[in-house]
DNA sequence: GTCTATAAGGGGATAGAC
DNA sequence: GTCTATCCCCTTATAGAC
């Protein structure tokens, strides 16, 4: 066990020291060019600390990559299921809360993409995400209101408006398209204007 | 120099096989994943003729991030500044040239964004992104129509509608929410449905 | 639990024969 | 131009002292 649990602000257990290095330095840097020196010294502790916490570098990258996908699934899924909101709420919900979660992190769904695509295995297994999504509350409300939409190209269309900006940031920035220092309050303005269009959307005859 | 340029089906200079082996296997794991060794095998050549070729795995890794990145960038930038089209017409053709383009390379787009993100330098170099995009014939017809929408957040909405699908892929089919074989078809039904939207967007008042 | 030292192997790059 | 053999550093992981 772990020397401490809690008491000051530099109260980590070491297990935890690592594990928040962990995140740290994978999310940056992706699983290949992460090396568990990085970590470590990261962590300011040992290397060989980190095999004994957690066996393997292999490991330890895998309980953050659950982590993360758990976080990206549970910004979104309460969201469709709750059944006392209107389709409208959702959506402004859906896009405000991956907004606050991802301008804390930019990182994290271009790391989660990137990492599942190299390894199509051993991730998406506690979730059954397709029957949530099939059978959520959001589901049924759209179809209700437009059943000549397929949701799924309405779904990945709200995500796509949301997310994307994070994951093409590099480019955006970089190119000079939106300022680094603006990039927050370009993601605000996106939090007001997303959820106009598409009501907007929903409205348009196809 | 190669023995051969041109010929039969089995004509590249050993040149291009590098070459083409190495876009195979660094678009598929990237960087840091990729052993030099894996690339020599694809490309049915010993490993001392990478070196020979292209100096190090560093150099040859460059010259295919130059090119996918003037890739993704020339599917779209003649398209925003012809100054012939509508601006409903251009935006039917930057999605259908990309879902063309991204069809035939799935991984472009996550690659290529992934990569830029690990690494802040030596990459947005030729082209004048920024430029180009604010002078562009798209910019003018789109403020002359909503000078009161921010053509980056129109810009990057279209982007996003297009190109996320390919980039969340190994969630989407992972999940069943769109099973692998359809696709193609999935992405034929966007090349339609978007620019109705995007269209519908443009015509929503704010 | 934490450290130092080191084993064991992987991977980029090159020397030198052909 | 192309190959085989090899160098050598870097990295993960472990042994063993404290």
């Amino acid at each position: 066990m772990a020397k401490r649990k809690k008491g000051g602000p530099d109260s980590l257990s070491t297990e935890e020291k690592i594990k928040a290095a962990a995140r740290k330095v994978f999310l940056r840097k992706g699983f290949s060019a992460t090396r568990t020196r990085d970590i470590a010294e990261e962590a300011g502790i040992n290397l060989a600390l980190l095999n004994y916490y957690f066996r393997s570098k292999q490991k330890l990258f895998e309980e953050v990559m659950k982590e993360k996908i758990q976080t990206l699934l549970q910004t979104i899924i309460p969201v469709l299921n709750n059944p006392s909101t209107s389709l409208e709420k959702k959506i402004e919900q859906v896009v405000s809360n991956y907004i606050e979660v991802l301008l804390a992190n930019n990182d994290l769904p271009i790391f989660v993409l990137n990492e599942l695509r190299k390894d199509n295995t051993k991730f998406i297994t506690n979730v059954p995400i397709q029957k949530v999504i099939f059978q959520s509350s959001f589901m049924t409300q759209l179809k209700e209101q437009r059943d000549d939409i397929n949701p799924i190209h309405f779904l990945i269309s709200l995500l796509g408006m949301t997310i994307f900006p994070f994951v093409a940031k590099p480019i955006l920035t970089q190119s000079g398209l939106v300022n680094e220092k603006n990039f927050q309050s370009f993601m605000k303005e996106r939090e007001s204007l997303i959820p106009i269009w598409m009501t907007a959307i929903l409205k348009t005859k196809l």
